[in-house]
DNA sequence: CGGACAATTGGAACGTGTTCCTATTTTATC
DNA sequence: GATAAAATAGGAACACGTTCCAATTGTCCG
């Protein structure tokens, strides 16, 4: 349906106010819709204290009454910032992906073929996740667990993903992208996720994880 | 790692009993593990009190005491058959499937490709979900959200979505399917999960849905 | 049939996500 | 700097998944 990807960096619309505080797109109060520099910090506090305890225990100990006692903020205000756990991790997740993104937009990829640098791409961001194995099975769950609620933040982290792996597939001219280029990303993307799934519910070893998404993009990258 | 699926007919193997019960390597009580017909029917009745719940009401809905209630039974009865709610619903799951794909074993597919076959058969099935939408947000939401302890049941599902998927590309010779085959059917099987989860999650529309899929088995199965 | 053992019932109790309320602190406005 | 509005703190209360237990019922073996 897009045939262009939005950049990343855009600023968010605003489309609604809540309490007086302008609210982009998403429900989760993000950065830019935080006035104050303490506001800002409370939000970073809250993430890291989020990462920190499923870094450590995974989803089921990011409880919300831990994440807000570690960030040092109220429960009401941590429901104020993100309004379910769900929320909470969907946006940590968004904030842990912006990172690996921006960190891997200066890296260039090695890899003759498309593909190759597809597979190199992503098996470096698995071999990234599963050296967190539970903070990845927090994010992962947190992410598949979401309803159409969340569903702003969810299209963020999607959008991550997909542009993530064009910039990849096209590196000279991303932006001729073709209707097909970015297709085929979402198919991976797909793929990628369902793996991370199985992965990260111990279905799949992370070999055969791996071998998953070569298999599939092979299959999708063969020109 | 599995060149030959295992037949969805197979006697699961026994591994363990508990409570003097033999048990399948599923958690979930299974029909072959309950004895006396009375335990068949309380089974039976719990899993229709779930599909009623989940389709009026969807995914929170589905409540324990409700569905104790609704199927005439104890709510420690309801937890002695299924663990968790997750393990009810994807028992659920699963029992819709396997209603799904004995329906589809008759009827044989048309297309004159293969992966005419497999979209046919995908957009039908996805027809079939998206007319109870509530359904089949709980169900995929179950099965997403499944950690590890459900791995068993989660396995089934799995493997029942593959073999439905390698039958309709090999409707001919179906014992002498390749790796490949096998491989390709299990990243359909992602794409149309991820889909369907998009779909669920209110992503995407029931087109966007139905062309994802059309793209991804198009990619795969151009042949 | 009687007795042992498993299954079921009914319900209390606990943990954690979520909501709600009041008092206090911070921020914005003049 | 004073005051109104918003944000935060602190914590009680509620909902639902889950666990546990005592009493009852069902099942099977001698």
């Amino acid at each position: 349906m897009v045939s262009k990807l939005e950049r990343t960096g855009d600023v968010p619309i605003i489309i609604s106010t809540r309490q007086g505080v302008p609210v982009s797109s998403a429900n989760s109060l993000a950065v830019e819709d935080l006035g104050s520099a303490a506001q800002r910090d409370r939000r970073k506090r809250i993430l890291d204290a989020t990462i920190a305890l499923a870094s450590q225990g995974g989803f089921d100990a990011v409880q919300m009454r831990a994440v807000a006692e570690r960030a040092d903020v109220a429960l009401g205000t941590l429901y104020r910032y993100f309004p379910s756990k769900i929320h909470l991790l969907v946006s940590a997740l968004q904030r842990e992906f912006e990172r690996t993104e921006t960190l891997l937009r200066d890296k260039p990829v090695d890899g003759d073929t498309t593909a190759e640098r597809v597979i190199n791409v992503l098996k470096r961001t698995t071999r990234g996740m599963q050296s967190d194995p539970k903070l990845t099975e927090a994010l992962t769950r947190a992410f598949m667990f979401a309803d159409s609620s969340v569903q702003a933040e969810i299209h963020q982290v999607g959008m991550l993903l997909t542009s993530m792996l064009t910039r990849v597939m096209r590196p000279e001219a991303h932006d001729e992208l073709t209707e097909e280029d970015v297709a085929i990303a979402k198919v991976i993307g797909d793929v990628w996720l369902s793996a991370l799934v199985g992965w990260v519910t111990g279905r799949n070893s992370a070999a055969e994880t791996g071998q998953q998404i070569e298999v599939a993009v092979k299959l999708l990258l063969r020109d």
